[in-house]
DNA sequence: TGTACATCAGTGAACGCGCGTTCACTGATGTAC
DNA sequence: TGTACATCAGTGAACGCGCGTTCACTGATGTAC
């Protein structure tokens, strides 16, 4: 058995790059919803059953999708972490929600498939919830660094009700993060702060609140790392 | 000009509710892309055609879910906050929030179709900017009514960069709030944070996070009342 | 109070469209000997 | 290196479905005199 790329299996991994290219172009100009396998094959120039011999149904592509897609925000929210390694960790925490908000601006609706609505008729898989997680855990990276270079100023009171505290206890546990409940607490509200604003300046929500979003955007960000605890002082 | 309520006139309303109503089960079980004249006059046993006697079109259909829908969770959010007057400022923000966040549990997919992606193909008209608005202003009401009172204490330093800050300054005017910018900045991060948890929640983003979604929901909200600087104490 | 006319709700057929998926097929590429 | 066979990509027709919207129509309800 040769270790060969043939001509086939070049043109076949080509092919399946188009289809995923055209479906993603489909993606932003109707929305995951009426993303239809006719018309992909149309623009492609290929007839409609010949989809099949790449994806199995339309589920399938859709699967693809959303797990490129979380792996591309991924990529870019660890990216930003790692890039800003021995930065100030509320700088950090600001540098890659940034680079969250703009992966998420070049690519609203790739967005949108993995956060907005869920597409109608689709059940997402499992294989998708695991690259799902990564920017998230880029984000508690972060934190982590912070709490174990003994960086983190844990502010707030004690978590109420104590049934809350110690799932957050546990939580903090699964997730690696050695921090009191408080701590994790106020990383959970951090974290779906951002997500928060940028659903709503994705979707057009804010239009009219503020000029210059990504002003907000890092403001916003910066109040929730130092809510957090993480330092302004580089490490 | 007699003004009669004529037996066709209610029977016109009637029929206008059960159509509405249909659309939101249907909403409910197959998500807003996928909402179908064909399948709401089917169910009413009436003939697709005659759904045109009570609403031009399917997007017009969409614009009066989408405004009664809003303004349902207007209702909750005004008659939470309107309710708890009187109480201490942080309990009226998580209260509110709480009445939100039990609104939109109840229908979710009705909730998505306001916050989640937007729905392929339509366009929402102007009509529905002003009914989007009232859950945000009954939140910012308790934030208003603290100020006035003087039962606001103001943390966080001054907002950077300038241009955000006179920004801020001026959104607090036009909201009719006499807070500071760094006032202002938190509210927004409380506002926006809350929704995004709820988003979270409602699209299953945060499942396995912890298991009583309630009290983390609670939990955060009061962390943002009190980084807004709303009082413990009832005035 | 009764009649003539206007308004309106609902019908049923039709137009023209798009969709996902299956299937038997042709012809090109790759593999084993 | 050449031949025989297996694999695979792509075709084109078909199945069965659903959609929004228009239109000429019937028959019931409401209104003006």
């Amino acid at each position: 058995m040769a270790i060969h790329v043939t001509a086939r299996q070049r043109a076949r991994a080509q092919i399946i790059d188009e289809i995923l290219e055209q479906a993603r172009r489909q993606l932003a100009s109707h929305g995951a919803a009426s993303l239809s396998l006719r018309s992909i094959a149309r623009e492609l120039g290929m007839v409609s059953s010949a989809i099949y011999r790449y994806f199995e149904s339309r589920d399938a592509l859709l699967t693809t999708l959303i797990i490129e897609t979380y792996d591309a925000l991924g990529d870019e929210a660890e990216r930003a972490a790692a890039d800003s390694a021995g930065d100030a960790d509320v700088e950090r925490w600001v540098t890659t929600a940034n680079a969250i908000r703009a992966w998420a601006l070049a690519a609203p609706h790739e967005y949108m498939l993995v956060f907005g609505s869920p597409v109608p008729g689709y059940a997402a898989p499992d294989d998708t919830v695991a690259p799902g997680t990564r920017v998230t855990f880029a984000l508690l990276s972060i934190v982590r660094d912070a709490a174990v270079a003994g960086r983190l100023t844990v502010h707030g009171d004690d978590v109420e009700p104590d049934a809350l505290s110690h799932e957050l206890a546990r939580l903090a546990q699964v997730v690696d993060l050695p921090v009191p409940p408080a701590a994790m607490l106020a990383t959970l509200a951090a974290w779906t702060q951002l997500f928060g604003l940028l659903g709503f300046e994705i979707t057009n929500q804010t239009r009219g609140v503020v000029e210059d979003h990504g002003a907000l955007f890092a403001a916003t960000a910066r109040l929730g790392a130092r809510s957090i605890g993480l330092s302004d002082r580089p490490g």
